[in-house]
DNA sequence: CTGAATAGCTTGCATTTTGCAAGCTATATA
DNA sequence: TATATAGCTTGCAAAATGCAAGCTATTCAG
């Protein structure tokens, strides 16, 4: 059986699905990255508890924004890849880092941004490509 | 002293800010409603505990994201208003609308799920408009 | 001017989620 | 065969969330 949305607002839905501190930052390291193994995210800045990385990604999982692959070289290794609906979040992805990078310092050099705000589909658009084969 | 991010990453320092269950269901009720008071918040259908609500206004309100004003007309009550900061994250709510509309049956009729992802921008220049005396 | 109603909270407490550290199992490598 | 590595799980503490009740200041009705 499916959790139940909170309301039938779109906002919501999206939000019961990845409102919370770490699933968009999950998403966001195989938009950037493409397919990633568990340890690979765990290397990433933000430093996730493996506890709550197993948590997320069993959620993305039966929410089908992500699937799981045996790694063929590696046996001991799984493979986590984004569906095209969670590949189709990298216009939100795209959008707050546009919205973040107005406000704050952050990461990106100034060329970044002002890339990510003259042509943010740009952004998208490598993203997707990187993705093609995999879908 | 403020709250330190968790990276420089733009999507982290994004998810530190409105990152959770509730943050961006107080923002898009002010994108869509205009100015409003805590009690129309409480009547929102996602249904938020007065304790919660309370705790996100003032956490909005010290990331500078809406502001805290007396009702002239009713000593009782508080007005709360997006800042320009605030008021931004349209694009980010907008985008979230038209990704969980294309994979969910939401509240959206199909005419304003067309106008949604034929012009996102007119949906946005609805809430700058709305928004445009009180910045 | 008094009493009832209303707005915006606060408080107490139970439940859930998050976070940290340690350890376990299966596969791979030397 | 032994050692290392990947991907977890477990235990426990801390923080966030959720629900119900109650409190205070302002307003309104009479």
């Amino acid at each position: 059986m499916t959790k139940q949305h909170r309301s039938s607002c779109p906002v919501s839905i999206a939000l019961d699905l990845i409102g919370d501190r770490w699933s968009l930052l999950v998403v966001r390291d195989l938009l950037f990255r493409g397919p990633l193994s568990f340890s690979d995210f765990e290397g990433s800045p933000e430093g996730i508890a493996p506890n709550i990385l197993t948590a997320r990604l069993r959620a993305l999982e039966s929410s089908s924004l992500i699937t799981r692959h045996r790694n063929e070289s590696d046996g001991r290794r799984w493979e986590y890849r984004l569906t095209t609906r969670g590949l189709d979040l990298a216009d939100v992805v795209v959008t707050l880092m546009q919205w973040s990078s107005r406000y704050e310092q952050t990461i990106l050099t100034a060329d970044e941004v002002a890339l990510l705000n003259s042509a943010p589909g740009e952004m998208v658009a490598v993203m997707r490509a990187r993705w093609k084969a995999y879908l």
